[in-house]
DNA sequence: CAGTATCCCAGACGATACTG
DNA sequence: CAGTATCGTCTGGGATACTG
């Protein structure tokens, strides 16, 4: 039989580093406002509340402005009339995407129902 | 210069599963708990009291039983006096490591702040 | 030892209206 | 278009006391 998948890192200091780091993802909504920025794309307020159904105007601006204070989503500003904002992942955002990718695959993996 | 990463799944599959996934890590203990009773660690009610110092018996308890109902750990009652009851990981649980280190990875990419 | 029960609060979240 | 402001609700979580 294998062991069970120890962590090369002690409890103390993980537990720190990745709450820490899950603090930045917690909420009903970052998640999905990063899915909808990975590989790159390049959204609109707009169109991220169009692609997000049933988030709020309120929740989406918040949450937007969260993740841009925690260096994960770069927002460019064009002065224009009408206003034009372009949100995009920063590089650490981008980095983001193979965890996400692990924790996806440890989801699928759940057995049926117990 | 590289491509960003992309993920292979699109937005809305994606979403709605790791959504699920994360759901079941919510909450500002259960990481806290996973993690000291990875690698196949079998601790005691009140050795993880012990071992997440701030947590009240309401929150440990209430967060055990939830992590027992969505399959992640798995609990052991000793019919004895006095009452011994033993947590562990499930073997989903256990399958959960290697994402939360890939978490744990990206969380120590974090640029110095912006 | 391993929990429950109860009360309470702060903050997450939603709905709607308004604005530069 | 891209937001703010305001209000109300609901729940996660803390403190404390009690129990099989």
């Amino acid at each position: 039989m294998n062991e069970p998948p120890r962590p090369s890192y002690t409890p103390d200091t993980a537990a720190s580093g990745v709450e820490h780091a899950l603090r930045l993802l917690e909420g009903r909504w970052k998640l999905l406002i990063l899915f909808h920025l990975f590989g790159g794309q390049v959204q609109r307020y707009s169109e991220l509340s169009r692609l997000i159904p049933g988030i709020s105007e309120k929740m989406l601006a918040q949450q937007l402005r969260q993740l841009e204070a925690d260096g994960l989503v770069h927002r460019t500003v064009y002065p224009q009339v009408p206003p034009k904002v372009e949100y995009r992942l920063t590089e650490w955002g981008q980095a983001l995407c193979p965890a996400l990718d692990a924790l996806l695959g440890w989801a699928e993996q759940r057995p049926l129902a117990a």
